[in-house]
DNA sequence: TAGTCCGGGACACTTGGTGTCCCTGGTAAT
DNA sequence: ATTACCAGGGACACCAAGTGTCCCGGACTA
C-alpha cells in the first residue's frame, strides 16, 4: 500500500514537473540557481556580496539582482555584517532537500558522467527506459529538441535506426533550421524490423521536419565481393559521399548481445561475440569494454572515421541495461553530446563505483 | 485508502508548488499565460497571429514571441493557414486540466469575488484555514508581502488583533519600506488573549520590521462616562489622532458569534446579537448580513470613518466559516484589498449561488 | 586608528524585448 | 483564372531593463 501511495505521489508530482518542463522549460535552471545561492548563503553566512559572487562564479551585479529578490520574498536577511538565511529561508531549504534529487539530480548526474566518460556534454533525462515507457518519450523529446538546435540550413544529417531514434521522430516538428537539410541513413538494412531501420527513419525525419532524405538500399549481410560491387553503384556511392561530409550525426547505442539477437545472428556467432568481450554496438560496429572494435557488420555505410569528422554527434541511449554499451562507445572519443536517462546514468556511475576500491569514497 | 493516496499526493505536489511560489513566484503567471494561449489556439484553430492577438488582448509582437517558443517546443504547429495545436500540445492541455484548478483556480476565484463583492482587489491563497494549518501560514505570508508592498516611509499603519493578523507577523522582515513607519493598534484590549491583542501585535510588527509602534492602553468594556474621560487623556487622544490619519490599515474579519464568545459575552448578549442578525465583526463593530452595524464594542479606537479615509485597507480573513462575515464586511465599501483563502472564497461563491434561483446558471 | 569588509547608490552601456511595417505565399471566393 | 485577403516570417528602429563597474559611508577588527 505504501508503494501505491509512492507511485501515485510520484506520478502526480512528476506530471506537474512534466507540464512545467514543457511550458516553462528553463524553470528548473532558475530554481537551481536560486537554490544554490541560498545554500551558499547558508553555508557561508554571514557573507558579503563580493565574496559570494566569487564563490558562485558570477558577477557581483547579477548576484545582487538575485539577492534583492530573495530579500524581498523574505528568504534571506541582509545586514551590515553580511547576508544570512531567514527562518523561512532555512525552512524552504530543508523542504527542498527532499525534492532536490528529483528536481536537480539529473544535472549532477550529467556532470558526473561528463567527468567519468570524458564526454563534452551529457544530458540526463528523467526515467529509465527499461522500466517505464515514458522514459523513452522523454529521451525522444530532448533528442528532437537538440537535433533542431544543432541543425543548420543545407546540412547533411546522418541517422541510424533503432527504437530510440524512432522515439525522436515522434517529437520532430518543422522548423526553418531544417531548410535544405538532407537526412541520410547511416546504414542500409541491418536486419531489423522495417519501422526501426535507418532508411525508414530518414524518410520519417524528413517528412516531420519538412526536409529532404536519401535512401541507402543495400541488403545486410554482404559478402566482401558484393560490398565492392555495390560501392561502384552510382546511387550507393553518392549516398556514401554524402555520409562522408555529414555535419550532424544522430545515432543510438545498443547492447551488443541484444543487437546481435535482433539482427538474427546465430547462437554460434553470438557466443563468439561474447567471447570477444563485445558489450556495445553503434553503426554496426561492436565494441568491447575497452572500446576496441571486435566485430563489424558485413555491410556498407557510415564509418567511424566519418563520425569522428562530424561537427556534432548526438548519441542516444537509455535504460540501465545500456550502461556498459554506453561506456564502451564513450571510449571512441567521437562524441559531442550524449543523451541518456536517469536509469542508465545511475547504472554507469554504479559501474565506476564498483570498479574502484571500496575506500575510494571521495571524488 | 484512496483518500490516503489523495492526501499524500496532494501534499507532495502542494509542497512543490509552495517551493516554487517562494523561489520563482511569477512562474504561475507565466504558466497561466501560456495555458490561456494554448487554449485559445485550440479553440480558434486554425488561427492567425493578428486575430489571436486581438482575442487575447495583447500586441502582435509579444504574442509572436510566445508563439515562437511554443512552436519550438513542438506544442503548436504553424502553417500558412494558421496556427493549431499539435498532438503533444493537446496532450499537455488535457494533462493540465486536472491540475488547472489547483494551479490557477485561485485567480479565477479572486476575479469572481471582486465582481460579487464589489471589491477592488481580492487575493485568494491556497488552503482553508478551517481545515489545515498551512492555510493560515499562507495567508500570513501573502499578507506580509502586501503590507510591505503598500508601506511607505513615515506611514502610520493601523492594525487590529486576531490570530490572522498574528500569522502575518510571523512573516514580516525588515525592509526600507518600513523606515519611519509607526504601527498603531486600532483598538485597545478587546478581551482576547494577550498574544492576539492589537497592542501586542503592534509591538511585534514593529520589532519584526524595524519600525516604531504606539500603544493604546484602554480597558475593554467601558461605560459611556469612562469613554469620555479616557478620550481626554493625552496619551489616548494622541494615539486616536494618529489612527485618524493612518494611511494603511490591516485588519482581520471575524465571525460575529465566535468573536463575541471569545470576548466573553454572556449568553444573553450573544442571543441578542444573533437576534439582531449579526454575522460579521471588524474593529469591534458587529454587522448583519446587509452590512448594517447592529452592535458596537463599548470601547474606543479607530472608527469606520477613519477606515474609510485610509488609502489602503488590507482585510484578512480565511476559512469557510468566515464566508458570511466577509460578505457582511464587504458591504462597508471601505476596503481596497481582501486577502482570503480558497475555503472562504468557495464558500462565498456558494452563498451567492444558493441565493439565486437554480436556473440562474450563466454568469 | 587604519584597513578591510559590508550594503547600497550611481551611472553608463549593451543587449534583448518590443512596436511597427512590409513582403511573399497560399487559400478561397468570385 | 484571377483577385483579394489573410496567413507567417523578416526587418528594423527604438526603448527599457538588465548588467558591469566604480565609489561611498559605515562597522567591525587588528
Amino acid at each position: 500500500m505504501s508503494l501505491v501511495i509512492l507511485i501515485e505521489d510520484e506520478s502526480r508530482m512528476r506530471s506537474l514537473l512534466d507540464i512545467q518542463k514543457q511550458l516553462v522549460p528553463d524553470l528548473i535552471h532558475i530554481m537551481r540557481k536560486r537554490y544554490d545561492l541560498m545554500q551558499s548563503i547558508r553555508y557561508l553566512q554571514p557573507v558579503g556580496r563580493r565574496a559570494l559572487a566569487q564563490n558562485l562564479q558570477t558577477t557581483e551585479r547579477i548576484l545582487r539582482a538575485e539577492v534583492d529578490l530573495l530579500k524581498d520574498w523574505g528568504l534571506i536577511h541582509v545586514s551590515p555584517i553580511g547576508m544570512s538565511c531567514t527562518e523561512e529561508g532555512l525552512q524552504l531549504l530543508s523542504n527542498m532537500e527532499s525534492m532536490a534529487d528529483e528536481l536537480f539530480g539529473f544535472s549532477d548526474l550529467a556532470i558526473q558522467l561528463e567527468r567519468l566518460l570524458h564526454i563534452n556534454k551529457v544530458i540526463v533525462v528523467a526515467g529509465d527506459m527499461d522500466v517505464s515507457e515514458w522514459g523513452k518519450k522523454e529521451l525522444g523529446r530532448v533528442g528532437a529538441a537538440l537535433l533542431k538546435l544543432h541543425a543548420e540550413e543545407d546540412d547533411v544529417i546522418a541517422i541510424t535506426g533503432g527504437s530510440t531514434i524512432a522515439a525522436v521522430s515522434e517529437h520532430l516538428t518543422p522548423s526553418p533550421h531544417f531548410r535544405g537539410v538532407q537526412f541520410v541513413p547511416g546504414r542500409g538494412g541491418l536486419g531489423e524490423k522495417v519501422e526501426l531501420q535507418a532508411n525508414t527513419l530518414a524518410s520519417i525525419f524528413a517528412a516531420k521536419t519538412g526536409a529532404q532524405y536519401r535512401l541507402l538500399h543495400v541488403p545486410d549481410r554482404l559478402g566482401p565481393d558484393a560490398v565492392q560491387s555495390l560501392m561502384g553503384e552510382e546511387q550507393v556511392s553518392e549516398v556514401l559521399q554524402l555520409l562522408k561530409r555529414s555535419r550532424v550525426i544522430m545515432h543510438g547505442i545498443g547492447d551488443a548481445v541484444a543487437m546481435a539477437k535482433r539482427r538474427k545472428y546465430t547462437d554460434l556467432e553470438i557466443s563468439e561475440l561474447t567471447e570477444l568481450g563485445a558489450v556495445g554496438e553503434a553503426f554496426g560496429y561492436y565494441f568491447n569494454a575497452a572500446g576496441e572494435i571486435v566485430h563489424r557488420m558485413p555491410t556498407i555505410g557510415i564509418t567511424l572515421d566519418n563520425v569522428r569528422q562530424a561537427d556534432v554527434v548526438l548519441s542516444l541511449a537509455g535504460g540501465s541495461s545500456k550502461a556498459k554499451a554506453i561506456m564502451s562507445f564513450a571510449k571512441q572519443s567521437c562524441q559531442t553530446v550524449l543523451i541518456t536517462d536517469e536509469g542508465a546514468a545511475r547504472a554507469i556511475v554504479g559501474q565506476f563505483r564498483q570498479a574502484r576500491h571500496p575506500d575510494a569514497q571521495l571524488l
